[in-house]
DNA sequence: TTGCATACATGCAGCCTGTATGTTAATTAA
DNA sequence: TTAATTAACATACAGGCTGCATGTATGCAA
């Protein structure tokens, strides 16, 4: 008679060790986070750890695109499906600039992301969460009109490092009023 | 008789480390270069590296510095005095994305230059050099009129991000033209 | 039920960082 | 000038971490 089946032994083990490593990485950052403490806190061995996932760059991978899809999420449950392309644009923003700050969401994502993995690997990433909301959006808003017509994946690019660089200012202590001040600005000359 | 005075061997021990972690940095990354095969490089030992640094992260960021000097000093050279304030903008960003371009300068200063020293660090570091220079870009051509008043920090910091992520996608094999066109809609509609 | 694969745990080897200690040469004090 | 001191390194060591190799028990398939 079998308690567990192999399968939902694999889901809970992996799913410690993304919750074990997630509170670590984001509290300590990547290089200062050791896999036995990662193992310890998610009461496993490093056994485990290799038996799931390659290196510990893997798990943090899968950490940091767990995160990213959770983020994404936040954000469309924020921006009601009603509003005009460019209300939504800025409505979301301003949710991704909240949601970011939680935690040592901005360290996993936008410092040590791009860092450890790479700024190829963080883009297929963002592209498939976070960036693929912007994108859409500023694609809407293009179709609309309402934006002057320019390359959609550059304009995508250059305004989500705006957004992601506010984050890290409001982090430092910068004015969120400024910030979006600048935001809205450039968005507002951008549109036709 | 002395061969030599020790303020000149610290001088050149120090050029030769700051050169070695230089090129091993900007080729493999900060975690994937050992102190060892730093001094190696600089035929030295480990002894003199932490003779004159208190760390190996202290030898990075004594790197990053000297090398964000160079950019800034690379970018005002390429600037015109004689330019306008908003041709000066354009033309100081695409130097900027020329001049990045070179080595790994964009993983060094912009993907592990954040995570390994802190955005706050890499602030101070960029605000006496690279940033300065976009900043008073920005505050002649507002004082000029030529662009809508706006908070000046958060404009650079803005502005900056999305110079600094239009390196990584030219990079990651972005497409010039494409990048500057964007560049260039967002500052003609900051204008007044 | 018997053989194999899966899911781990344990133990090991190599490397790296930071520090403590030694040694030589330059600088200062007497 | 010479003795004492300090600076500039080199060498040796301790601790920790990563990745792999090996061991073991349990689910699973024939």
């Amino acid at each position: 008679m079998q308690r567990k089946t192999n399968r939902e032994r694999t889901e809970t083990t992996r799913a410690r060790l993304l919750e074990a490593g997630r509170a670590l990485f984001v509290s300590k950052g990547y290089a200062d986070t050791g896999t036995p403490e990662i193992v310890a806190t998610a009461d496993l061995t490093r056994g485990a750890l290799y038996h799931h996932f390659p290196d510990k760059q893997a798990l943090f991978a899968a950490v940091v695109e767990t995160e990213a899809a959770a983020v994404a999420a936040e954000i469309e449950q924020a921006v009601p499906m009603t509003l005009d392309a460019v209300s939504a644009l800025l409505t979301g923003g301003e949710a991704y600039l909240s949601v970011m700050q939680q935690q040592g969401r901005a360290r996993l994502l936008l410092l040590d992301g791009p860092s450890v993995l790479g700024r190829a690997r963080m883009d297929e990433i963002d592209d498939a969460h976070g960036n693929r909301t912007l994108r859409e959006g500023l694609e809407a808003a293009m179709n609309a009109g309402a934006l002057k017509p320019l390359p959609l994946d550059a304009l995508t690019v250059a305004l989500g490092a705006m957004f992601d660089r506010a984050v890290l200012a409001l982090i430092d202590g910068g004015d969120l009023r400024d910030q979006m001040a600048v935001l809205g600005a450039v968005i507002k000359g951008l549109q036709k």
